[in-house]
DNA sequence: CGATACGTTGACGGAAATCAACCCCGGTGG
DNA sequence: CCACCGGGGTTGATTTCCGTCAACGTATCG
């Protein structure tokens, strides 16, 4: 007795914005009214460009997308990670033109929300409107998180940081519940998010490997010893303000 | 004939305001409605803790405060600089606890604004809502691009780039029209916001002034090369989301 | 007038970048 | 079916930017 889910692409959100708050059942009915557009998508393809003043915004559907930013002599920066029910431009809402762009690492699905369409169902429903609000004030924690990294602390801090995030982030959707994810992405993409080398992220990767914590061979990740992966990483995951009912997926 | 502003506090939130958007004569009245506390705080004081749960915003009405974060081995993230007009904790609205600090760095004057209060303005005014989030989103795209700094950019640059964000920010909300501020940073705390010590924040600026882009002496800087300066720093003012009447002062 | 905070300088060391190969593997086309 | 290709990963040698340590200068202030 399977039944379709008649909403595949706003479940997504909906579970997402329930891993950070919760929701009543009005709301929920009111974010499945709305309309959306999708499209699938190649691997390495922009969903936004810096300089763009989009009257849309994208939730990921599936896939894996980045927030970067290219600078003059070519290096680039990746600011953020994104994953199923991630708005990431949710900023384009209050802020006209782009500062950057995002794009994708993988295949996925992306569906494309008006403005409009997002503005009404705030009128409507302000409490929405809130927790909008709230996910990108903790986008904002989370690029601060990154700043530290950056500012503060060693290349193998960092790293084991960055794999403890994306782990909690996945288990809080639901697209992970052991140790073990596909991580799509490649040792370059990590080191632009990082701030480093890929030659360094390599060693560094190594090491990691070497003192026990994980095992990473093409895109899989297992967490071996997440207790000392968390230490490796000062991973303390307050900055990722998650609801009460998903935080035990961090501990 | 000189009038007392009956409002001094609120009107250095209205000027930071309308640094980023325009608003009405009702916006403004309703933001003159809000109860505020006004403090004197000394230097060097916290304004609100890593880990509190605040009730109430606080709103720099002046002196110069910074967000920063204590790791385990002492070392220290500052994240970002906040001047007059600024509401560094808004996001406290939606977040309850607080995942770094916020600290003075020289005397100032601070006005505390309960968060029912600001709940209740918004209630009143959804569009004064929406310029609160569009600063949240224009403090998240500023660390987005102090990442890029720390990431990718060297110390020279990235102390060029500073210098030039802060002195924009002075403008624009009139603190500053020349070339002149009145910096309130020691070197060790740029050093701490920019991810260096301050041995080598101390080397580079003595190379900013040999190249004839700065004076710094003691707490006045002088801007004497403004495009130098901005091309030194790869500075482009975009992610500062400044209203159009004020973004020549970043030109 | 000493205390203390801030700025400056020099010597040295180290984490990570850069440069340059080389390997491995999956796709693809002849 | 195998040769070729290209992206990703790995390795070693070398360089560089910046950190650390330690000392000293200088200004402000109670």
């Amino acid at each position: 007795m399977h039944q379709a889910n008649p909403y595949p692409e706003h479940s997504r959100l909906i579970r997402k914005l329930e891993s950070i708050v919760s929701l009543s059942d009005a709301e929920r009915e009111a974010i499945r009214s709305l309309p959306l557009t999708v499209k699938t998508v190649a691997a390495d393809q922009d969903l936004v460009r810096d300089g763009d003043r989009p009257s849309e915004c994208c939730l990921i559907v599936e896939g894996f997308v980045c927030r970067y930013k290219l600078l003059q002599d070519g290096k680039r920066q990746i600011m953020s990670f994104h994953i199923s029910g991630d708005i990431p431009d949710l900023q384009s809402l209050h802020l006209n033109v782009m500062d950057h762009s995002l794009g994708t690492l993988v295949p996925g699905k992306v569906a494309f929300i008006k403005h409009d369409d997002i503005h009404e169902l705030t009128r409507r429903c302000p409490r929405i409107a809130d927790v909008l609000w709230r996910d990108t004030l903790i986008d904002a924690a989370i690029f601060r998180e990154w700043m530290i990294g950056m500012g503060r602390r060693s290349a193998y801090t960092r790293i084991a940081h960055v794999l403890c995030e994306v782990l909690v982030k996945f288990r809080a959707v639901g697209l992970a519940d052991g140790h073990d994810i596909d991580l799509p992405v490649t040792q370059a993409e990590l080191a632009d998010s990082l701030g480093l080398s890929t030659v360094h992220v390599n060693r560094v990767l190594q090491e990691l490997r070497g003192d026990g914590l994980i095992t990473l061979r093409g895109r899989s990740l297992s967490v071996l010893d997440w207790p000392g992966l968390k230490e490796a990483g000062e991973f303390d995951p307050t900055y990722l303000h998650l609801n009460d009912k998903v935080k035990e997926t961090a501990a």
